[in-house]
RNA sequence: GGCCUCGUGGCGGAACGGUCACGCAGAGGACUGCAAAUCCUUCUAACCCGGUUCGACUCCGGGCGAGGCCUCCA
C-alpha cells in the first residue's frame, strides 16, 4: 500500500512520491525559544515525529532527513529577555534545553538537523538578496520587503485571491509598504537590539525569510515535505513559498504541504487570558494539570488517539483513558525488547526506497501490517491504534508500539520512580507482610485495617491469584 | 465578508454504500474472605429535511449547529 498525506496545497488526500527515495526530506517549522513549549507545540512535535518515524520505516533510516528548525531571533524574545532582565542568548539557550527536555519526554526522535536561524544569517542574506536582484524585493526605510504583486501564484496554499486580502487587511500598513500584503524580510535594529551587518544596514531577519534559508540550505530548493501547524499556512507558509519560489525560479518549495490541527484544553480554546493555558514542561513536572505530574507516554498517546488534522480536545479524562491503556499494556506484555527492529533494520532489509514497499513485503507479521497500513492512509493513528489493541504477540506488539514512538518500558520506569518517591518501600513491605499473615490467620479484620492503613498512605494493593500482594501509588 | 474543518452510542474516536469498529466508562459473570487488579461476556449510535439507490451513518443538495484561520498563537 503506497503512502497516503492530506496536501494543503490540493485540499487532497494524495499519493506520496518523493524526489528521490534515497533522500526523502521533510521541514516542520520548530519553535520560537521565547517561552516554555504548550501541549499545542508538543502535539506538531509528535505528529510530524510520528511521520518521520513512518517515513524512516518505508524508504529506510538512512534515507530520509528531517530538518526542524529553531527561531532563535525574534522580538518576542527581545521582549521576554527585556522584561526578565537576561541577555538574549541566556533566554534562547535556556528555552533550546528545555525545549529539547520535551522533546524527548514525549518520544520525539531528534530531527536530523536543526537549524538555528541566529547561524543562518550569511543565507539570509544571500536569499534577500536573490529576491532584489529578480525584483522580486526592494528597499525601504532600512527595511527590505517582498513585493507581493510580483509573485502572480501568491495566495496559492491558503486559496485567498490577492485582491481580498488586501481589501480585508485589518492590520495597520506600515507606510514604507507598497502593498499591504507585502512582509518584511529584513528590518534595521537599534543598538539595544540583536542584529548583524548587511548590505541594508545593521538590523535582523523577518520571520518568514528564516524557513525559506534554512530548508534551502538543509534540504535544496525544492524538497518533499513542508509541515507546521495550521495556523501557519497563512501567512507563514504562504511567505515561505512566495519566498522560496521567486528566488530560486521554481513553482514549487515543497510538493507536499502538511498541517497539524489545533487543540482545546478542555474544551475550550487556549489562551494565556482564559488561564488554560499548559505546557509541556508544567505537564510533565507538576501538578497544575489534573493535580499530578503525567509521564510522557501518557502525553504522546493521548495527542495521537485523535487524527492529527482534527480538532483535538485535550483533558484530564483524555489523559487517564491514555495511561489506563499504558497500564494495561504493560500488565499484559511487561518489560518491551526495543531492539525488535534491529533485524530488519540494520540487515537492509527495508526494500528498495521506491517506496512500494516490495522489499520487506511479508517480512512483519500481518497485524503489524495492519497497522503500517493505517499510518499510510494519513496518519490514521486512531484505527493504528486500534489495530494494536488486537495484537497478542509480544514481540509484534513491540513492533507497532516502537513505530508510534510509544514507550512502553519508559512509562514503567516512571511508574516505578513514582512508587519509589510515594512512600518508604521497606516500610510498605512490612505491613504487607503483616497483612499477609493476617489474613493466613483468617484475621480479615486486620487485614483491612492494614490495607485501610496503606491506602491512607496513598498505596494501592493489588492481590493476584496466588495471594502474593504487589503495590502501586494510588492514581 | 473570504478561506477551511467538523457534527457517530455516557465519553473519546475510526472504517465502510448492505455485515463486528475499537478504547474508556457502565452492566453481568469468573476470581477473591471482602475489595482492588485481572480475565470473560454484554447494553447503548449516527443533527434535521430532501434526493440518488434494491439498500445510506457512508454519495449529492439544502437547512441547523459547533469550531478554526484571515491579528508573525503550533
Amino acid at each position: 500500500m503506497p503512502l497516503w498525506l492530506y496536501n494543503t496545497l490540493t485540499r487532497r488526500k494524495e499519493i506520496f512520491s518523493p524526489l528521490d527515495p534515497q533522500n526523502v526530506r521533510l521541514y516542520a517549522c520548530g519553535p520560537t525559544v521565547y517561552d516554555h513549549l504548550h501541549i499545542g507545540n508538543g502535539r506538531m512535535l509528535v505528529v510530524f515525529d510520528l511521520l518521520f518515524r513512518l517515513l524512516r520505516h518505508l524508504y529506510g533510516e538512512d534515507h530520509v532527513k528531517y530538518v526542524r528548525n529553531i527561531t532563535d531571533v525574534d522580538d518576542k524574545i527581545n521582549a521576554r529577555a527585556a522584561e526578565r532582565g537576561i541577555e538574549i542568548g541566556v533566554l534562547t539557550a535556556e528555552m533550546t534545553r528545555i525545549f529539547h527536555e520535551d522533546a524527548a519526554a514525549l518520544g520525539c526522535l531528534p530531527p536530523t538537523a536543526e537549524p538555528r536561524a541566529t547561524a543562518h544569517i550569511k543565507e539570509i542574506i544571500a536569499l534577500i538578496e536573490k529576491l532584489l536582484a529578480n525584483g522580486h524585493a526592494y528597499v525601504a526605510q532600512h527595511h527590505v520587503l517582498f513585493d507581493v504583486s510580483s509573485m502572480p501564484a501568491y495566495g496559492k496554499l491558503s486559496k485567498r485571491p490577492l485582491d481580498e486580502m488586501i481589501a480585508g487587511a485589518r492590520i495597520e500598513v506600515a507606510p514604507y509598504k507598497r502593498s499591504p500584503m507585502d512582509f518584511v524580510l529584513w528590518k534595521p535594529s537599534s543598538p539595544q537590539e540583536p542584529g548583524w551587518e548587511s548590505p541594508w544596514g545593521r538590523g535582523r531577519p523577518g520571520w518568514h525569510i528564516e524557513c525559506s534559508a534554512m530548508s534551502w540550505k538543509h534540504l535544496g530548493e525544492v524538497f518533499d515535505i513542508h509541515g507546521g501547524g495550521i495556523d501557519l499556512v497563512f501567512p507563514h507558509h504562504e511567505n515561505e513559498i512566495a519566498q522560496s519560489c521567486s528566488a530560486f525560479g521554481r513553482d514549487v518549495m515543497a510538493n507536499y504541504w502538511i498541517h497539524n490541527g489545533h487543540l482545546q484544553v478542555e474544551g475550550q480554546k487556549m489562551s494565556k487570558s482564559l488561564g488554560n493555558f499548559v505546557t509541556i514542561h508544567e505537564l510533565l513536572h507538576t501538578e497544575k494539570f489534573g493535580g499530578r505530574p503525567w509521564p510522557g507516554e501518557v502525553l504522546r498517546l493521548a495527542l495521537l488517539k485523535t487524527h492529527y488534522r482534527q480538532p483535538l480536545d485535550f483533558t484530564v479524562k483524555s489523559l487517564e483513558e491514555a495511561e489506563t491503556s499504558l497500564r494495561k499494556w504493560r500488565a499484559r506484555f511487561g518489560t518491551l525488547e526495543l531492539e525488535v527492529d534491529k533485524r530488519f533494520g540494520a540487515s537492509g532489509a527495508y526494500g528498495s526506497g521506491d517506496g512500494s514497499g516490495g522489499g520487506y513485503e511479508g517480512m512483519f507479521p500481518p497485524l503489524f501490517d495492519d497497522v503500517i497500513g493505517a499510518l499510510e492512509d494519513d496518519l490514521n493513528t486512531p484505527l493504528a491504534l486500534t489495530l494494536i489493541h488486537a495484537i497478542d504477540d509480544k514481540r509484534h506488539f513491540a513492533l507497532a508500539l516502537q513505530l508510534m514512538g510509544i514507550d512502553l518500558n519508559a512509562y514503567g520506569r516512571w511508574m516505578n520512580n513514582k512508587k519509589a518517591r510515594a512512600a518508604d518501600a521497606s516500610a510498605v513491605e512490612t505491613l504487607i507482610a503483616a497483612r499477609a499473615a493476617a489474613r493466613k490467620n483468617k484475621n480479615w479484620a486486620e487485614s483491612d485495617r492494614i490495607r485501610a492503613k496503606l491506602d491512607a498512605m496513598g498505596i494501592a494493593l493489588k492481590d493476584n491469584k496466588d495471594g502474593t500482594t504487589s503495590w502501586e501509588p494510588k492514581r
